[in-house]
RNA sequence: GGAAGCAUACCCAAGUGGUUGAAGGGGUCGGUCUUGAAAACCGAUAGGGGGUGCAAGCCCCGCCAGAGUUCGAAUCUCUGUGCUUCCGCCA
């Protein structure tokens, strides 16, 4: 959420950061709304204070022997008065707040305004693989060795799904674990959360009230809850509503959970197998920090997640994206994308994003500042490291043999017992 | 799923309609005393949001949340949420 403050005073500066996300505003209405809010409140809030004074008052007189019929009318009359003001109070509130929840997040101001075309790749690993056979898309190569079902997955559940088995699930298994243990090696809190997630969450995390429509919702709970899109929808509502101490800060903390998302079967027929679905596995880490710490908690994320896939020895690129591609709640945010040598593209293994104080306002998540004594808001980033059913793919893709076999990375081997390649057997 | 009870500050806790601008403990912080510490004593500890003002200050809302009754609500009524206990069900 944008401080109501920050575009009162700086309405150019603010109008200008969102135009570079595509958002076109002009804060006409909205500052005529909070103008006309800030009138309206001031004649209430004097009301009351009158109210409150003759009540005051009541004991008093009675015990003097004053005519207490008097204020009992007069406290009548301002209370008559005042109703229809604080009415209209009330939904001038409701529609300024939302008019603010839907705003998306300032961009930093280094970004390249614009969408995807204005993406900048920063980094390169490695170099795209070369095969001297023709390559095979990981639909065929998983189902070739059995690593995955699509069919059986399409009788018990529908499309948009598959079934992991065998060698297939426990690569899937080995990725989470092997992420688990870099993280917790890193310090990080391991977290376990609920994946279905109250409306309140689904706002401080910035998905409502404007994307409600995304998320799978659960009708048969009262009041309804929806499954998390991804474990940082609970990570970044674990403190809300909280006041931290400075000293706990920065908290650091992952999650592995499935990633519940309504957008599968939305898109081109290239995107088969394992690379959008309804369900996918992610392991998501998430940082609350202080105010002039997040800019060294994004590259200490960045680098994390830059290294995981680099330790797998794959190819991928980090793009910096442009504001118009960077999330809704997102300041910034750098994609790890992967090479998918099949489709002859990179896609997103993991998405580092600063927040900055956009969420922490949501959810009032706060510090007291040890020398001031006041509170401040937090900022907090989320970054996947990584997102597994994607990995997959590329792993099966970037590391296929021309027999058709599948050489397993060095470092998951100690998490699949051992298996140095997945073969054919039958 | 059924029944009962509870919800006040960092913790315990008083409070059942009007000096409650929320008692009292504990804890924490500061001080006196002491070579230092403990003890004792003194003092400070109710947050947070918002409005207005150069500021000091003043004002509004705050006793789980939301409605309501009343001139006036921590106190009465309704709803919700959470927790505890019992029953049922179950991994």
């Amino acid at each position: 959420m944008i401080d109501i403050n920050l575009i009162r005073e700086h309405t150019q500066f603010v109008t200008e950061a969102l135009a570079k996300k595509g958002w076109n505003e002009d804060f006409k209405q909205l500052l005529a709304q909070d103008a006309q809010r800030r009138q309206l409140r001031q004649d209430v809030e004097n009301a009351k204070a009158e109210q409150n004074k003759l009540s005051a008052s009541v004991p008093v007189v009675k015990k003097a022997g004053g005519d207490i019929n008097e204020i009992f009318a007069k406290v009548k009359a301002i209370k008559a008065d005042n109703e229809a003001k604080e009415a209209e109070l009330a939904i001038l509130e409701a529609n300024i707040n939302k008019t603010l929840l839907e705003l998306p997040n300032l961009p930093d101001g280094d970004l390249l305004s614009g969408a995807k075309e204005n993406n900048r790749v920063i980094h390169t690993f490695l170099e795209a693989p070369h095969f001297d056979f023709p390559v095979k898309d990981h639909v065929e190569l998983c189902e070739t060795l059995g690593l995955i079902d699509y069919k059986r997955a399409a009788k018990i559940s529908g499309s948009g799904t598959w079934i992991y088995r065998g060698l297939g699930a426990m690569l899937e298994w080995a990725l989470l674990n092997f992420f688990i243990s870099e993280h917790i090696k890193d310090g990080y809190e391991m977290i376990i959360p609920p994946h279905m997630l109250n409306y309140e969450s689904g706002v401080t995390a910035g998905q409502f009230p404007k994307f409600e429509s995304d998320v799978f919702w659960l009708e048969g709970m009262s009041p309804r809850r929806f499954l998390l899109p991804t474990a940082e929808t609970a990570l970044v509502n674990i403190h809300r509503d909280e006041i931290l101490s400075e000293e706990e800060l920065p908290h650091k903390y992952f999650a592995y959970t499935p990633c519940y998302r309504s957008e599968a079967g939305s898109y081109r027929t290239e995107e088969r197998g394992m690379i959008r679905g309804y369900q996918f596995n992610k392991v998501e880490i998430v940082q609350y920090t202080k105010e002039d710490e997040s800019d060294a908690a994004f590259e200490e994320m960045l680098n994390k997640a830059k290294s995981l896939v680099e330790k797998l020895g794959l190819h991928f690129q980090i793009s910096k994206l442009a504001a118009g591609d960077c999330s809704h709640s997102m300041a910034r945010t750098y994609d790890i994308e992967v090479w998918i040598p099949s489709m002859g593209i990179y896609k997103e293994v993991s998405s580092v994003s600063n927040a900055r104080d956009y969420q922490a306002r949501r959810g009032m998540m706060r510090y007291r500042d040890k020398e001031t004594g006041k509170v401040k808001y937090v900022h907090t980033l989320n970054a996947s490291g990584l997102a597994t059913s994607r990995l997959v793919p590329a792993i099966v893709e970037q590391y296929q043999t021309s027999k058709g076999e599948v050489i397993i990375p060095t470092v998951l081997r100690p998490f699949m017992g051992g298996i140095e390649k997945i073969s054919l057997t039958k």
